[in-house]
RNA sequence: CGGAGUGUAGCUUAGCUUGGUAGAGCGCCUGGUUUGGGACCAGGAGGUCGUAGGUUCAAAUCCUAUCACUCCGACCA
């Protein structure tokens, strides 16, 4: 334990998919479940799923959208109205056929009440979308439906990997309808770009855009956008996706209007959406062989404070110049919002904290002993370089470094 | 769905070839010493050895069946 330099083992360079999954064991991120493809998100895990949600929420609102939510069950029959779509998603769709379980002989739970039709959890809602907007939609005046939901989804994958393919995900999937292609085609370009700049100014992902060949396209869709990200084993991943699906799915589901000549037409939709991928690409990304590292506009906690209190006598004071700094930092702004500091107070050796929050990824590391009460001064380590002590900096602390 | 492999404590695993009282590390609990870069010492709790059957005086170990999971191929946000 003595030489190693780093937290995690193996290093990226030695096995870089083993190194992925230590880090989220290291960082306490998520684990999987008993359920094979699915995962369990731990507090550090989602406080990072949440941090994601809201700028991106803020931006939906900004650019139009309104959030709703539509139900997780869609009946057989809609899949089927979507030829592509059939062929793109039939091969990993969850199927709920009962809706009763009864005791059998040996007290074991049996299926039963079988479904009239049987109901696939959603891969993804475009169809059941498509039938509600087929209700609403009579006349131009309707349009455009701007309209986007958070929540999970179900593909069953066959090759899991925590957050960048597990068969349960969060994503958010947002669904416009609009009465002409040209518009319908702005939409699903400004949605990329609304991802493309998150991905920039939130994750520090330098992400590419570009379009999907006819193979790689959403099935069903007639223009793919996506961004995507390089990391560090020199790979691409594709962290987002916008589609223009032209009146594919509004043909399937019926989405029809009076237009302006008081013609009958098909609306013009688009989809795009993001999911929990964009954790696994920020980590493969960002993180290094002592665990993940956080953009900090991203981290669920920006700043922790570690006291030090080698000795009995003084730990009152030093917690208390803990609380106290915890107190000032947190009325400073970053990005509009208060800084989030978390004071680490589990009844632990010092050094073993500091390295739980390097591997968690916290940008900054506030150490305050008695040393440093006594010379009116903090110890600071940097989360991205995340060995070597730093020299102690008088207080006050600016936040100017983030 | 094709090919390979593995099931032993919360986690990682030794033991299996050659049958003979279930072992370790990490983690957890208690006490003490510690604490400015991942602490140490002592003690302690924790196991239907995946499941069912068979062989045997005796099975984690050998045989059969079964279930589960992992890895490699085709699909995918």
């Amino acid at each position: 334990m003595a030489n190693e330099t780093t937290a995690i083992q193996p290093s990226r360079e030695q096995d870089f998919p083993e190194w992925y999954q230590q880090i989220i064991t290291a960082a306490d991120l998520a684990e999987n479940s008993e359920v094979r493809g699915c995962m369990v998100i731990k507090p550090w895990g989602y406080g990072l799923w949440e941090r994601i949600q809201q700028p991106l929420d803020r931006m939906f609102k900004e650019t139009g959208h309104e959030n709703a939510y539509f139900p997780l069950f869609i009946p057989l029959s809609y899949l089927e109205k979507e030829a592509a779509h059939v062929e793109g998603f039939a091969k990993e769709c969850a199927v709920v056929t009962h809706h009763r379980l009864e005791v059998g002989p040996e007290g074991k739970l049996i299926p039963s009440g079988p479904l009239n039709e049987p109901l696939i959890v959603r891969p993804t809602s475009e169809t059941i979308i498509g039938a509600a907007y087929a209700r609403w939609v009579q006349s131009y005046r309707d349009l455009p439906i701007l309209i986007n939901q958070w929540a999970n989804v179900v593909r069953w994958e066959m090759r899991p990997r925590l957050f960048l393919r597990t068969a349960e995900f969060l994503w958010q999937e947002g669904h416009t309808a609009h009465e002409n292609a040209a518009e319908a085609v702005a939409e699903t370009e400004k949605m990329l770009e609304v991802y493309e700049r998150f991905a920039r100014e939130y994750l520090a992902l330098p992400v590419l855009t570009g379009e999907k060949s006819e193979s790689e396209r959403f099935p069903g869709a007639v223009r793919t956008l996506c961004i995507e990200a390089m990391v560090q084993d020199r790979k691409a991943v594709q962290a987002g996706t916008s589609h223009y699906l032209g009146q594919n799915f509004s043909k399937a589901s019926g989405i029809q209007f009076a237009n302006r000549n008081n013609q009958p037409e098909y609306a013009y939709t688009t989809s795009w959406g993001v999911s929990t991928r964009l954790i696994g690409t920020l980590l493969m990304a960002h993180g290094d062989d002592n665990g993940i590292v956080l953009p900090p506009k991203v981290a669920p906690s920006q700043i922790v404070i570690i006291p030090v209190t080698p000795k009995e006598e003084g730990r009152a004071a030093v917690l208390e110049a803990c609380e106290k700094l915890a107190t000032e930092l947190r009325q400073l702004q970053l990005d509009g919002e208060p800084l989030r500091v978390r004071l680490d107070t589990r009844d632990k050796p010092g050094g073993a904290k500091g390295w739980d929050w390097i591997k968690k990824g916290v940008p900054l590391r506030v150490e305050i002993g008695p040393r440093d009460l006594a010379a009116g001064t903090v110890f600071v380590g940097v989360g991205i370089r995340a060995s070597r002590r730093r020299p102690p900096i008088p207080r006050p602390i600016s936040c100017n470094r983030l």
